[in-house]
RNA sequence: GGGGGUGUAGCUCAGUUGGUUAGAGCGAUCGCCUGUCACGCGAUAGGUCGAGGGUUCGAGUCCCUUCACUCCCGCCA
């Protein structure tokens, strides 16, 4: 017992009645009737109703007090009558007759309501982030946070995973996004930098022959934000096994997630086994390698259609000829929908910066027709053909796009998005998981022309390991994958290259010869060169696990203190500028602009 | 770095074609009210209309510049 309270806010109820308690809280809110005043208290737990009538000697200074006032109130459980029960509240039976009451913490005029549903400013509620904690609907997202990083916890330890702590300081990579760097005293000149990922130090773990490791791991990375994109820093659980192919990793991964989401969401998981699809086919069909298979709708390619002579489409004609490709997506039995329809999805298009989306539908009357702007130009035919490939059927509507291949998979997977929701085809109580695999090993830098490494450099490459042909690099595939759910990329994972020489090979490549390899990855090399485990692992993005659970849309609801988009702590006031004796002891200097 | 949106009272917002003294709800202060739970009623205080410049007899409103917040593109192995 504590002498602040016998109970919580939360706790009171019909089996209290007639007791002498007392509870300690916040405030929430008043009702003055002038000779009778009602005091809804609040704590994490919940909130319970105090009433205190003129007689008291209380009452008058209770009148007076501020909202988000913290009190201590001593009094007696009373029964509501039938009338005045509150069904809304867990304590809705019952009401605190107040006899005394202690102010512990005052308050200053609020620069936000807290009592209130209403939105308002994110840099006011960043500013004033422990009165926004308070509100009913982030304190419950945070709440919910705690619990699910609990539940991880307790599942992977189940598992047999064992959670071990990287170092904070370590050393800044070459590849990937920029690090944040940390200076160092001790050696002038000399930078830490925060781990954009425990990458090498998990694949330590393994060469350390700890088998399977996990940790919910902070990671830093100084790319700017997005609404589920924290600047600076966010949290990953890390995962890393050893003598595992992928499969072994999907069969935990999916294990978790299956657990998890149905513990903590009512939402219903469509596949209880991930469905796998191939990275070029994500592409293919959903223009993205983080497609929303809750979103039925699909991408057919058709270019081939621009080069019949019974098709009288010009621009496109011209483009295809250049090189240009065209694809298109089905939406059914849309014959009746309202010109604007159709004009507002071609008119969204060109604010996303396409040249525009052309449609036409499918119509039958004695021969099959196109209707709309672009119908005419195509032959009975040549219709026919398309709704061959697209198993497009009289009545449904197609959209088009051409472009290079880059420009037409991004108008289109954007369309997808926009014409699943303008059409409702998206079910919002469902989670639809899935696996991309088979991401390529290495990419053309499309400013440089220059190969490189596609996603990890550690990832370890399909096929003839020990006769791997280099000379189509870009044809190589990795066992690299990556985990959606709902559009949302959670994570990317990868079996890793255990063997040291072939990593020269694939490094060489990328344009890095073995001297650059054996600095740049000092700590990795020498490690993988003294008996190394075949070993995998993934690390699904903790924040966006959250947000899913929470159904929110922007990771700052469920992150106690982000920062802004612009990188700042307006509540602590970071970053800032240090004591100049600070710099210098970091053999620092700041160049004035 | 680029594009869109927003910026009016402590908070959330309205403000017509450019036209008198810029409004509402919540909150604050004061008063009335014994069964409310978004209690009700009355009154009062509270404004550099983000900032600067311009057009105009006259600007919250139109134009230019700039700042802040936010969403998106780039970026995020």
């Amino acid at each position: 017992m504590s002498k602040y309270r016998t109970h919580t806010c939360g706790e009171l109820n019909i089996k209290n009645k007639n007791t002498d308690i007392s509870i300690s809280g916040w405030l929430n809110k008043k009702r003055d009737h002038g000779n009778l005043l009602f005091l809804d208290l609040r704590d994490n737990y919940g909130i319970t109703q105090c009433v205190i009538d003129k007689e008291s000697k209380s009452f008058k200074d209770l009148e007076k007090i501020p909202l988000e006032t913290v009190l201590k109130i001593n009094g007696t459980v009373l029964q509501r009558s039938d009338e005045t029960v509150n069904k809304d509240l867990s304590t809705g039976e019952i009401e605190v007759k107040i006899k005394t009451h202690v102010i512990l913490g005052t308050t200053k005029e609020l620069p936000l309501p807290v009592f209130t549903d209403q939105e308002y400013s994110e840099e006011i509620r960043l500013k004033y982030r422990f009165l926004d904690l308070r509100r009913k609907k982030i304190h419950k997202n945070i709440i919910l946070r705690s619990k699910v990083i609990s539940f991880i916890r307790n599942e992977m330890q189940k598992m047999g995973f064992l959670e071990f702590q990287t170092p904070i300081l370590t050393s800044s990579s070459p590849e990937g996004a920029r690090d944040f760097l940390v200076p160092s005293r001790l050696n002038p000149g000399k930078f830490y930098a925060l781990p954009q990922a425990p990458q090498q130090f998990k694949q330590l773990i393994m060469v350390s022959g700890f088998d399977k490791y996990f940790q919910i791991a902070p990671c830093f990375r100084d790319e700017d934000a997005r609404a589920d994109r924290s600047p600076g820093e966010f949290y990953q659980l890390d995962i890393e096994m050893s003598f595992v192919d992928q499969s072994n990793v999907f069969d935990v991964v999916e294990k978790l997630m299956v657990k998890l989401f149905n513990n903590f969401s009512s939402k219903k998981m469509l596949y209880d086994k991930f469905p796998k699809i191939k990275y070029t086919d994500a592409l293919m069909m959903y223009g993205s390698d983080k497609p929303d298979l809750r979103n039925p709708l699909k991408i057919y390619e058709i270019t081939d259609i621009f080069s019949r002579d019974d098709v009288k489409f010009e621009i496109f004609k011209k483009l295809v000829k250049k090189g240009s490709i065209v694809r298109g997506i089905v939406t059914k039995q849309t014959s009746n929908q309202p010109r604007s329809f159709f004009d507002n999805i071609d008119k969204w298009a060109k604010t996303e910066g396409a040249s525009g989306l052309a449609y036409f539908t499918i119509e039958k009357d004695k021969i099959i027709t196109g209707k709309g702007p672009v119908g005419k130009f195509f032959s009975e035919d040549s219709l026919k053909e398309i709704m061959k490939i697209t198993s497009a059927e009289v009545g449904d509507s197609i959209f088009l796009a051409c472009g290079t291949k880059n420009e037409v998979e991004k108008i289109l997977s954007l369309a997808r998005d926009k014409i699943g929701s303008d059409l409702n085809l998206i079910d919002e109580n469902s989670f639809a998981f899935c696996w991309i695999i088979d991401y390529p090993m290495f990419e053309k830098d499309e400013e440089t022309g220059k190969i490189k490494f596609s996603h990890n450099p550690f990832s370890m490459p399909q096929g003839d390991i020990d006769n791997i042909d280099l000379s189509n690099p870009l044809e190589i595939l990795a066992y690299q994958y990556d985990i959606v759910c709902n559009g949302i990329e959670l994570s990317s994972g990868a079996i890793r290259n255990h063997i040291p020489q072939l990593m020269y090979k694939l490094f060489k490549v990328a344009g890095y010869d073995k001297k650059d390899v054996d600095v740049k990855f000092s700590g990795m090399i020498n490690a993988l060169s003294y008996g190394a485990p075949p070993h995998g692992g993934i690390a699904p993005g903790i924040d966006r696990i959250i947000m899913l659970l929470a159904d929110e849309k922007n990771i700052r609801e469920v992150t106690m203190f982000p920062m802004n988009q612009n990188a700042q702590d307006l509540m602590m006031n970071a970053p800032s500028e240090v004591e100049g004796t600070q710099l210098k002891e970091l053999g620092l200097e700041i160049k004035k602009k």
